[in-house]
DNA sequence: CGACGTATTGACTCGGCTCAAAACCTGTGG
DNA sequence: CCACAGGTTTTGAGCCGAGTCAATACGTCG
């Protein structure tokens, strides 16, 4: 097979994602094969998880918001993710209670389009991809259950503060600089927050703690303290590797 | 292979779960085996998820508290199950950061221990086994979805509601009397809210929706009151079937 | 430079938490 | 059958963290 340089890309994405990297050229290529490339702007929403789209998406480059919808039209932000991410995938073996995700570009954004079919041929075909799936699976509830964990006993300036840790390019040196991905009222929005609110938590943290923030990037001159400003409250074995950030599926 | 009482009450209770269900007698047959029955006292601690112990437990009868245990000491109430559920498979694909669950009984209770290597091997060996495991886990991630987005949108008595909801033995008809499961304080616990404001809280949905308390019955007069004072605030379809308390893996 | 989106600050409100006391339940032994 | 002890649930008073609304400051892109 001919590939274009488009699908080039496709296959190092592939090679490069957790769920698909075991698999060798042979087997991607149903793949590259039917995968539809989309292209979207910023502020594009993107059609998941409803009945007719029995598709999957993995994003090439770019950032989407992914989020919800309730009944009466208020909405809240479950996560941001970006280059290698998986969404929509969950629907694999069918459960109607996802259907009111919405994924929404935060940045112009190429994403890959997979059919669900395909996924389920390599389920049955492909050794170990069922069990791949599964370890990414649990994984990801791992996370979530860690989320639920972090929303119920830990206060704003100390969600902000883990989610600063799990950013930080160094674990264990400092003083370290952390570049804040997205913008302020996007994070406050995923950790649940207000952006008043997270903004004056901030503040906290810096008099606490001695971290400086200098526009969006944010000096951290001492990471132990950051550490014990907020991890005694967590269960995870401290000291935590602060990669509970890894990859996750939706 | 001759089986005695108690294994012939565990190979019922494999049939009626969800993860076993759909094997035959000679595929479970390694669990009857292997499987060691424990029966616990009220308030003992059950070590899960520790790494030594490469069990999963299968609840037949009794009530058992999940809780996380955080660095300084503090817990917190992660769910309460009962007959049917399967605790500590979560890490069978090994993932260190579940070390830190505790499972309490919180009633006489039985329970089965099983070897993860023996739930490995099915996995291996019986067509399914992996998917069936992988849709229960999907499953049960979606219910943890939902808890963080109850958590973040619904106030306290909207919580209760959608807990009343869930527990009522009839969906669409009214009136009905739900029966409230295990005491008020670990339903607040479960929920993440103090007991003062579940008792406060459930005087506020009476006076809402009409509900009426007596003792530890409650009757629901008007049940889509008590849906229209909830589930406009939930992502799920209107109206839900209520259904999301089925049968959760951890 | 002006305009628009983003971020901060201030004043106020409110839901849920805390601590403490009272009321209610349930089981036990005299 | 009653008295008492232990646990559970309710009620009260006060506090505090985060939300709300509104005004101001900051950034950046035309």
């Amino acid at each position: 097979m001919v590939k274009s340089g488009q699908q080039l890309a496709l296959l190092e994405l592939l090679h490069s994602s957790e769920l698909f990297s075991h698999l060798n050229n042979k087997a991607l290529e149903p793949i590259l094969r039917q995968a539809h490339r989309i292209r979207c702007e910023k502020n594009r929403f993107i059609k998941i998880y409803c009945d007719e789209s029995q598709y999957c998406h993995i994003i090439e480059q770019g950032e989407i918001m992914l989020s919800r919808v309730t009944n009466d039209g208020d909405s809240y932000v479950i996560d941001v993710i970006d280059r290698g991410c998986i969404f929509g995938i969950t629907t694999i073996l069918e459960d109607s209670l996802y259907s009111q995700v919405l994924a929404t570009t935060i940045k112009p954004t190429i994403i890959w389009r997979i059919s669900l079919n395909i996924i389920r041929n390599l389920m049955k075909q492909e050794d170990d991809f069922t069990e791949n799936l599964l370890h990414l699976e649990l994984h990801t509830r791992l996370l979530q259950d860690l989320e639920i964990e972090h929303r119920t006993i830990l206060n704003a300036p100390q969600r902000i503060a883990c989610f600063l840790l799990v950013h930080c390019p160094a674990v264990n040196q400092s003083p370290v600089t952390v570049s804040i991905p997205y913008n302020k009222k996007l994070i406050a929005a995923k950790l649940g927050i207000r952006q008043e609110t997270f903004s004056r938590a901030l503040q906290i943290i810096k008099h606490a703690t001695g971290t400086e923030v200098i526009g969006s990037k944010l000096k951290i001159k001492d990471i132990n303290k950051l550490k014990s400003y907020v991890c005694h409250n967590c269960s995870l074995q401290y000291p935590c590797q602060h990669n509970h950030d890894g990859a996750r599926i939706y």
